[in-house]
DNA sequence: GACTTTTAAATGTCAGACAAATGAAAAATG
DNA sequence: CATTTTTCATTTGTCTGACATTTAAAAGTC
């Protein structure tokens, strides 16, 4: 974790990366104490503001955390679940804005990431996942509803699906695709004729897991799919056709 | 973006958010350059090695990039799918061997993905996609090939099945899950007879896709899935005798 | 006009300093 | 002696000012 190679621009870049990769191998564990900043300094060679930049850059990615006092310090911080959940949707939400990817694209993947899903959540989801789908059902029916809550009350709903599974790794790992496509669903003007039809699909959905038919599930996602690609193209083509 | 409560702790991290969050609303767009560090060290009353803090954590997440120079400074950086990919898969990485996450959680959370992109990548895998399977097929069938370069060629082959779905944010998504799943599999020791079974079946998945059998292609996945878990099972009681 | 030199602007780095937090040791108190 | 209070050293957070380096544009030179 010492090797600093006299190329004197991007040092703190250097410094994080050996400190990140001494993370990484386990060389340090959870909970272990950084050495101080004057000490880094000293070990690198370098004065305290790179080391700080360097720490900055370890801490902005939940590698470690700091504390002021005496007995403070830096410490290799235990990435949790929640951490890395949000990390995942910034970055997915950022891909998806930054790069230009297509509805069809992004809402194939995460469907077909959902109904990876659908099987282990139809034998394993508690009430409470059951009661989280059906509160948001009722949400969605309600009159006066904006696009955008409808919307939030839908990755809500889908997010207690992907839940049922009981697997925190395929959660994590769902995140980021729900969540990411919120910013595009949000471009479709739900009316009141769609929003029957997703909130009737809703239901079959919850409907199924409740009687743990994992095929009626999947059968009812697919549905869904299509619908939702449909309505993308409707908004489309109306755009297509007013600016022509 | 000029918010900042007159904390005087955590500056660096305030001011990171609040640019972050002009990158996520669209209010910075791609290549768009921020102010220098002295004029954002003015608009927001701080010291430029507090901007460069902040800046650095932006620039930890791949949200910037900064160029020196007259021209120079720090720009709104496209975030690309290579450097996602990176990141989750330090971060899944990160995640499973701090957390604990059981081999069977892992395992069927990645299987379950991977089955996801099965259908697809029946549908769309080029010729590309088989060959860099055959390859890999061959490599792992060579004798004297250590655990680690046998799981590393392992996980080449599934992310050659995974992109033959043609569907980059699919690829993404899946990538964590693979990779991370490595260092977990290097705890198996794969012995002569247990290579032969799997590489059977990265025959069968290779000729299922030719074939674009999908059916046979997510049954293979499943007793690939059956037989990873099985032998991880097997590690695991040898270890209970040795150590009882 | 083509090439070279200068210059200005920006990031990268450094040195030294002070503020603030914090836990532990030392001192005071009953 | 036990408890509370005070002091203090350590560490991070921030600031000021400076210099080095890079880079492209402007100025100068042939």
């Amino acid at each position: 974790m010492k090797i600093d190679p006299q190329n004197p621009a991007d040092l703190s870049a250097q410094i994080a990366q050996a400190i990140k990769a001494a993370i990484v191998s386990g060389e340090l564990i959870v909970d272990a104490r950084l050495p101080s900043e004057a000490e880094l300094a000293d070990q690198f060679q370098v004065s305290r503001p790179t080391v700080r930049e360097a720490l900055k850059r370890l801490a902005a990615q939940s590698l470690i955390r700091t504390q002021r006092g005496a007995t403070g310090g830096a410490f290799v911080n235990r990435l949790n679940f929640e951490d890395a959940y949000s990390q995942q949707i910034t970055t997915s939400t950022l891909l998806l804005s930054m790069n230009a990817v297509s509805f069809d694209t992004a809402c194939e993947a995460r469907y077909a990431l959902e109904r990876a899903c659908a099987p282990l959540s139809a034998e394993r989801r508690t009430p409470d996942h059951l009661a989280t789908m059906r509160t948001e059902i009722f949400r969605q029916s309600q009159p006066g509803l904006t696009d955008e809550a409808f919307c939030a009350s839908d990755v809500a709903f889908h997010r207690a699906l992907v839940d049922g599974a009981g697997n925190p790794v395929l959660s994590y790992q769902l995140a980021g695709a729900v969540e990411a496509m919120q910013p595009l669903m949000n471009m479709i003007t739900f009316s009141a004729r769609s929003r029957e039809s997703i909130i009737a699909l809703h239901t079959r959905i919850a409907d199924a897991l409740d009687a743990r038919a994992a095929g009626e599930v999947d059968a009812a996602l697919v549905e869904l799919e299509t619908y939702t690609r449909q309505l993308a193209r409707d908004v489309a083509e109306r755009r297509r056709k007013q600016s022509g």
